[in-house]
DNA sequence: CTGAAAGCGCTTACAG
DNA sequence: CTGAAAGCGCTTACAG
């Protein structure tokens, strides 16, 4: 790549007269600056970004740093998109990674993900995924603002304080709840591995609100070795199974309701009337569903935007600090719930359903 | 942050000494070796990050450039999933950016995304999304090496004879065909619009197999203003409602196959005897329908690590010319293919089963 | 064994 | 109006 030194040489100037010219700072004469501008343009020059980088102190770069995730799932790509978006029209390059580590490894003995390891590589992270207190007390040694998906933090609420987006599973939950008791529902299950962090939010959010109502919390499926549609499909046999007769049922999100669907629809239940569902997350690919999915919306756009927003606040006001925001949800009414029926379809109804043709 | 000249000071040493302590080149005491590392970690000093670049003359970064998508595909995130998989174990970075530009402006009317626009900040870019010539033309000016998933590229055929990674959906889908022939199908329809290059690929692949094998092609849906599911449901009304009468249908992809999948069922057709359907993509979500769709694999993970690893190859050796590499797809044959029915079930016979409860 | 100095590509006071 | 020089943070021959 040509540098300033090239076109120098070409237009014959000095190195100080290009950058003068191309940076319209101070004076040029006229020719001259019509000699820099050609040679410029002849050599294809473009300034050096690493140059920029080092000399103004500051990557223009952001890490979405997404921790302790195996697979892919759509949410992190759209808080990827929509935090890309924010970041492209202030300036800014969004750096992708993954980053895996133990949740009881020491401080010390975390090898950060190699854009950390250096300094001047980001001028901020976007946490993401699962993360674990170890990783963030070393964070928060360094003069690095971040912010986070609070929902997926593995450590106690206190750390959630600062920094962290939340959004509000847990009344979301409450209202789902609320939501089935209005339509007439009383035996209303949960399904989610309460040992992960988010299905426990949610599941806390629908045991309260089951409380409070004087109702009987149900539940299955704690750290089955499987996920999504398998673990909804495990789940619907358990819940039928061990005669927990729930009428409606809310799925920890919507894969496992997916799963209790296409279960649920074998064993010639009838939704919504046999069975009330429930999703989490709002996922389009799931309006193939039919009757189409109730299920809550987290809203991961608006979510993912102000992750990489309130970095940016955070990055140029670095002494204030920021409170953590929360954000509601919203129960997105479809066509899987109704009021159960009367009486109860139990399993010797539905089998004689299998008869008929 | 700490610099190499506060980590001197602090252990009363040149900024040599420091360097050659902490790189471990050259020779040093033992005592002023223990002096020097004490220092770099009473100030937790981490070398900056684009020093090194602008030494190297190499960021270590590579651009994951998503071309004229407006949505989020899960093909785009798992191949950048696989990139950075690749690129990690690499010692790269990935940036994740999106570009959307006119396919018809002029190379030199075209704005490019700001990482491309400096000269350093990247060391090469894997185009993914849709990309058109004029954008190429201004990438082959530079000495910039980047691969290219060949199946969404707009241009003329030529412009992918080198750098390009593509999968053989057009074989893919004569396979589909020759599967649904040899079960018995003759009037086998393609969903999807062609209008766009990856569907016009995989229509070809359909339409050339149904000519050799002296079939009639069948196709709806040029241009509709919508995609995925809806798509699908109103080219299932279409083919019914024209009398077009498939036996099979061949979806562009997996959405649209999931769409007419819905319609069908909607409509009381059972799967897979009243309908062979077969989707591509082989997308995991779409397996709570059932029967279990058909679909044929594209391999995305195998795609986008070769994608960086054939990027890194043309890093690292600039002068040789790679030519494209094509790899096969797979047809995953599940459930939703069968014979078709004799006789044929017709419009009338399906409103039949309507009246049944 | 250790320090002074040059240099990566560029900008910006400072002279002339 | 233009050039020589210092400096961003660091490495690496080159002296000593």
């Amino acid at each position: 790549m040509p540098t300033i030194r090239d076109v120098a040489a070409r237009a014959q100037v000095s190195v100080a007269t290009v950058s003068r010219v191309l940076n319209d700072s101070g004076y040029a004469d006229s020719q001259t600056r019509a000699r820099v501008l050609r040679a410029a343009a002849d050599l294809n020059y473009q300034p050096n970004a690493n140059w920029s980088r080092l000399k103004r102190q500051s990557s223009q770069t952001i890490l979405f740093l997404l921790g302790n995730w195996p697979g892919i799932v759509m949410m992190h790509m759209r808080l990827l998109a929509a935090c890309e978006r924010i970041l492209r029209g202030q300036g800014y390059d969004l750096v992708f990674a993954r980053y895996d580590y133990a949740r009881d490894s020491a401080p010390g003995d975390l090898t950060l993900p190699r854009m950390l390891a250096q300094s001047g590589a980001v001028d901020g992270v976007v946490l993401a995924g699962v993360h674990h207190e170890n990783f963030l007390h070393l964070l928060d040694q360094r003069p690095l603002p971040y912010t986070m998906l609070g929902n997926s933090f593995s450590g106690p609420a206190a750390a959630q304080a600062h920094n962290c987006i939340l959004y509000d599973d847990i009344g979301a939950c409450a209202e789902a709840v609320a939501y089935l008791r209005r339509l007439g529902h009383r035996r209303i299950a949960f399904v989610g591995n309460v040992a992960l962090p988010w299905f426990g939010r949610r599941y806390e959010g629908y045991r309260q609100a089951m409380q409070e109502a004087g109702l009987e919390p149900i539940s299955v499926g704690d750290n089955w070795p499987m996920s999504g549609l398998d673990y909804g499909q495990l789940a619907t046999a358990q819940l039928l199974r061990d005669g927990l007769a729930p009428t409606a049922i809310l799925a920890g999100n919507d894969e496992i309701a997916a799963g209790l669907w296409r279960e649920l629809s074998r064993r010639r239940y009838h939704l919504p009337h046999d069975m009330s569902l429930i999703g989490i997350g709002n996922r389009p690919e799931f309006g193939v569903l039919d009757p189409a999915l109730t299920s809550i919306s987290v809203f991961e756009d608006q979510l993912g935007e102000r992750l990489a927003s309130l970095l940016l606040e955070r990055i140029r006001h670095p002494e204030s600090a920021h409170a953590s925001e929360t954000y509601p949800c919203k129960l997105i009414e479809r066509a899987s719930c109704a009021p159960p029926s009367t009486p109860m379809p139990n399993a010797l109804t539905i089998a004689a359903r299998k008869k008929t043709p």
